[in-house]
DNA sequence: CGACTTTGACCCGCGC
DNA sequence: GCGCGGGTCAAAGTCG
């Protein structure tokens, strides 16, 4: 049957009026396309509107109250009754087929019987869609047919059309609204890729001075900070996140190997680690072998994306003039603290426990995890319990998983991945520690707890989240001399919270599937999401929200004008964005920034805040042990 | 029987 | 060059 009215609402991309056109779909019982709906109790009742219900007559039974329209006439002779359910089958049968004829036909075959055929002749005329709906037959199946009661039958089919227009009226308008939405997103997108190629242009232009600074570092003279600039030249290059693992020194390092471009080496070794990453492949693996030969088992995650056997690939074409420098360059890690009684804390991947040491200083042997989630996954984990309390325990993740991640695993998965962005996001100058302070508190913020601590003393640059202090914890960190002690103003998120929040989501799956890209692209992609309603509950902001937002950007803005690597900048002042709308959105958290640098050129970034939170400033442990 | 753990050996970087 | 310590391998053992 036509049914125009309901056609453009079933076409409703948006679902928004799925009940609302139920007078208008849900008569013809004959049309198998709406029989859930007439099942369905509700659209039943909203059939059974003022026309059907003034009549009794449920939309099944509509057959035979027209055959009883025959009866509209006062004492028909038998035979008559008997041709009119004839006539009333043939004229069914005629607008079953002819709907558009139907008033015609109507009003021909019924010419005899009816003093109002005219005026149905107009009804129907005017209102062709009602035709389906058995109104006119119905007024005449009911053997009294008066003219008001056709008048007011008609007013509601007035009514229904008049809300059926202002229905697809609506409809239309919120279909613009998504198209214009889209169109607005597709339009960012496309600025913020342009904007992001022209900087990597420039990037590639100012190598050579970033060489040298790289090659400063021989001189001793900035040992941390260089470290970090090198890293960041590593994720800036078109590394991906698993810069965090391994390969961000190996990757300043070659390039400094003269005629070796560092951008397009760190993607070839990032393509290395990706599996099945055959374009970038062939080169990677003669930077690998290279590599391998160069600092031995400490590429291990190269070792992994080619499987873990125990033949190793022969190494050749070894330079033997590489810097002893990129031995020190290894893999970003991120320690976590958490007080368990556990032997291994649960984050929701699956290990495989290779090794086990016992470590100097330490009477607790430390054991050594790999990700057996998926075959050639660089992910390494250490769990240690520390010396001093053994209750707490350390757990040290190492690279990022080049597998999907399951929901439960999103957490922490996104909590180290997020730590360790950071921390090779962005150089250690002091516009820098702003920008890594921002970035930290706005990406880290909603699962950490406490404090996170980044090591820059430490052979791998290392950031620690504590888990196990208390909001103002900053005297019961390690010596502040080597490392940048960020309180973190949230401590009320667990990761039990976590979870059900807004960190998972970003960087869990998104930064695998982006791990081909920059730690901006990432965090295009996490603009993405957002606006794909990945994460639909970061979306709504009230006031106190905004303005909490307006000073995360207004932080990011100063990030991005102080720092001289602006892709990193952009990168940090989105992320913090980002986190700092879902941020505020459960503490309404305002973050300071100080940077202090210490005596031995080092940069301490503390973020103190008012949280005004929900005052639960103890981490749960057993948000890691869900399982 | 496959997956996982244990554990001694090995490799490598680094400091002396 | 040597020893130490961190990290990894891989055979053997264990477990379900």
């Amino acid at each position: 049957m036509a049914k125009g009215s309901g056609l453009s609402i079933d076409s409703d991309p948006i679902g928004l009026f799925l009940h609302q056109p139920i007078v208008l779909n849900s008569f013809p019982e004959d049309d198998n396309r709406n029989n859930n709906h007439s099942r369905n109790p509700k659209w039943k009742l909203g059939a059974m509107d003022a026309t059907q219900l003034d009549r009794s007559a449920p939309s099944t039974i509509q057959f035979p109250l027209n055959l009883n329209c025959s009866h509209h006439q006062d004492s028909p002779p038998p035979s008559d009754d008997k041709r009119t359910v004839v006539n009333e089958m043939d004229f069914f049968a005629e607008k079953y087929h002819h709907n558009k004829a139907a008033s015609t036909v109507a009003d021909e075959k019924d010419s005899d019987c009816r003093p109002t055929a005219l005026e149905f002749k107009v009804n129907t005329g005017l209102n062709l869609l009602t035709t389906n709906t058995s109104s006119d037959q119905s007024m005449v199946d009911d053997g009294i047919s008066p003219a008001v009661e056709d008048k007011r039958a008609k007013s509601e089919l007035a009514v229904f059309q008049a809300e059926l227009q202002r229905m697809k009226a609506e409809n239309q308008h919120l279909k613009e609204m998504l198209s214009q939405v889209t169109g607005s997103y597709n339009a960012l997108q496309m600025h913020f890729v342009t904007f992001m190629q022209a900087q990597k242009a420039k990037n590639i232009e100012g190598k050579g001075m970033v060489d040298e600074r790289v090659k400063g570092k021989d001189n001793g003279t900035l040992g941390v900070p260089r470290q970090f600039m090198d890293l960041r030249l590593a994720t800036t290059g078109g590394a991906d996140e698993n810069s965090l693992s391994s390969s961000e020194g190996r990757s300043r390092d070659r390039s400094r190997t003269p005629g070796d471009n560092g951008e397009i080496r760190a993607s070839k070794e990032f393509g290395m680690r990706k599996d099945g990453n055959s374009g970038e492949g062939v080169v990677f693996d003669q930077d690998k072998k290279e590599f391998d030969r160069k600092i031995g088992r400490e590429d291990s995650p190269d070792q992994t994306s080619q499987g873990w056997g125990p033949n190793k690939i022969p190494r050749f074409n070894c330079p033997k003039d590489i810097d002893q420098t990129e031995a020190t360059m290894r893999k970003a890690r991120v320690s976590v603290r958490a007080r368990s009684e556990a032997p291994m804390i649960t984050d929701g991947c699956q290990w495989r426990k290779y090794g086990q040491k016992m470590a100097k200083g330490n009477p607790c042997p430390r054991a050594y995890y790999r990700c057996t989630m998926a075959a050639g996954c660089p992910v390494r984990k250490q769990v240690q319990r520390c010396a001093e309390d053994r209750t707490i325990l350390i757990t040290t993740y190492e690279g990022n998983h080049s597998h999907p991640l399951p929901p439960n695993a999103m957490a922490m998965a996104s909590t180290t991945s997020s730590a360790a962005r950071m921390l090779l996001s962005g150089s250690m100058s002091s516009a820098d520690g702003l920008m890594n302070s921002n970035f930290l508190t706005g990406t880290l913020l909603p699962c950490s707890s406490s404090m996170a601590t980044i090591s820059a003393s430490a052979p791998f640059p290392t950031v620690t989240l504590d888990l196990t202090q208390s909001p103002n914890p900053l005297q019961l960190q390690r010596p502040p001399s080597d490392q940048f002690q960020i309180p973190f103003p949230n401590p009320t998120q667990n990761l039990a919270n976590a979870q059900t929040t807004l960190l998972p989501q970003i960087f869990g799956q998104a930064l695998y599937n982006q791990s081909k890209f920059s730690g901006l692209q990432m965090s295009q992609d996490i603009n993405r999401s957002q606006l794909m309603g990945h994460q639909p509950q970061a979306l709504p902001m009230n006031q106190g929200q905004q303005n909490a937002l307006s000073d995360t950007v207004s932080a990011a803005t100063a990030a991005i004008a102080a720092d001289p690597n602006f892709t990193a900048a952009i990168a940090a002042a989105i992320t913090s964005i980002i986190g700092g709308a879902h941020t505020n959105s459960i503490s309404n958290t305002n973050a300071n920034l100080t940077t202090t640098t210490s005596s031995n050129g080092n940069i301490t970034t503390t973020s103190n805040s008012n949280s005004n939170s929900n005052g639960n400033n103890k981490i749960s442990n057993s948000s890691f042990q869900g399982n």
